[in-house]
DNA sequence: CTAATATAAAACCTATAGGTGTTATTTAGA
DNA sequence: TCTAAATAACACCTATAGGTTTTATATTAG
């Protein structure tokens, strides 16, 4: 198979603050876990747990490199989010069309 | 004051399966708590308890109505999401345009 | 080959998210 | 005005998310 099942959904993965931080560094570096957790005040360890679930999500990929670990982002599953939003955004732009018309032919 | 403060933020709010399910239901009709639970296997208590977290994000509003309450969508706090989204969107875009660029002059 | 560095793996703790059932309270309607 | 319908308010349970510390494994540099 190409790619391992999605274990953990892309609402849940970018739900946490901590991995949204995460998510925000990685956009400006790719980065060690070394680099990374050095942000925060958590412990390496709940970094890594973070690293993992976004992994889970297909939200980040993790190469080793020696004896470091260099994490990189990976847009992919964001699509999802993006049709999801797309949706209510529509439904959005339908009432508003709607409520101009109402106005329009009201008097 | 005009709105309460945030308490819960629209990411964590749609995390969960079940209140996005929610939100579809309400972006086809507004509806009563009763009427939302009939589509849901969960007590209504726990479904009312979705509700209020939906609630203090901002993304539904509950009126009375008589005995019942009815729930509509709102839209405003998707922005913050949609903001979010731009912002890897734009990242996306410019390391593609990167890409195309050393492939073109690449040999 | 050994010390230091970087990550991995495991066991554990605690708050809370998501669920339950039970008991008020409000309101519509016969 | 009494009953049934709809919601609100509690108290409670359990799995797990997010954190900790400790121990093991790879890898690089002297």
């Amino acid at each position: 198979m190409s790619q391992a099942v999605q274990k953990v959904d892309v609402f849940q993965a970018i739900a946490d603050p901590t991995r949204r931080d995460v998510l925000h560094l990685l956009s400006e570096r790719n980065q060690s876990i070394a680099e990374i957790s050095s942000h925060f005040d958590i412990s390496r360890t709940a970094v890594v747990k973070h690293l993992n679930v976004l992994t889970e999500a297909g939200l980040v990929r993790g190469e080793k490199n020696g004896r470091e670990k260099i994490y990189y982002l990976q847009f992919e599953p964001l699509k999802e989010l993006k049709d999801w939003l797309a949706y209510y955004e529509q439904f959005w732009h339908n009432k508003l069309t709607k409520l101009k018309f109402v106005v329009e032919n009201d008097q």
